[in-house]
DNA sequence: TCAACACTTGAACAATTGCTCAAATGTTCA
DNA sequence: TGAACATTTGAGCAATTGTTCAAGTGTTGA
């Protein structure tokens, strides 16, 4: 990022003392790293409903493939995403994998956005 | 979806009953759409240090350019995906266009999410 | 030991994303 | 009016994403 005309505005900074205030209270790198990459696993639909399902208690993943009306595959892909990032657990019993919630305190992140969304 | 062999598994659904009260209180296709835009837009880290330094008030296009170390051009077009989806308002005065938060309820999301985050 | 089955995985693909660069807007002030 | 400047916008690009398809793994029971 070079320090020229071309990169920010001419002046040093239009308002030093808000910038400051700004740059002075912001977040580590590293926790908004984190957080944007909770939010980014939080961000897709199949995702969404694959933790909304599971939400009522443990489901096979041939059951979530039957509730999201998708293909086994891309369910466990999803899945795979999911556990990577600690937010399902998975137990195998026999040939069945069972997925549950790995911290069911993540779906309060849904309430409040549902407020949100519904206005 | 083809509702052969290959796509799902071969029984109806391994656990009927669970398949059952998962569909039963699944959120509107609607609303789980929504809610997974919400964190979508929540899920780029340029954009959540936007919506951090706007946390202690209003700020222009050039001073967040500044405090995120961005140039203008992808700062303004972060901006546009957050005023976009309702994340930010735009005020102009004169040459200068500040930006605010639309609801600063959504930074409730990133306290809980940090929570969550730090264990 | 072998077929059946639940699930995982990897390659391939189109679609989306976030950035840069250059050009365009919109506003002020001389 | 025209130069200066804050911001927006569009094209272009590499990187990432979510799905499908086909092949692989791991477990059970005949």
């Amino acid at each position: 990022m070079p320090d020229d005309k071309s990169y920010t505005c001419q002046v040093r900074a239009l308002h030093e003392d808000a910038v400051e205030v700004a740059r002075s209270s912001s977040l580590p790198d590293d926790e908004v790293f984190e957080l944007a990459r909770l939010f980014k696993v939080l961000g897709d639909p199949t995702r969404t409903r694959i933790l909304r399902a599971l939400r009522s208690g443990e489901l096979c993943v041939c059951d979530i493939s039957h509730v999201l009306g998708m293909s086994i595959s891309s369910v466990s892909h999803q899945l795979r995403v999911l556990r990577e990032h600690n937010l399902v657990k998975a137990r195998r019993e026999g040939k069945i994998v069972f997925y549950t919630l790995a911290d069911p305190h993540v779906l309060d992140l849904h309430e409040t956005a549902l407020e949100h969304v519904r206005e």
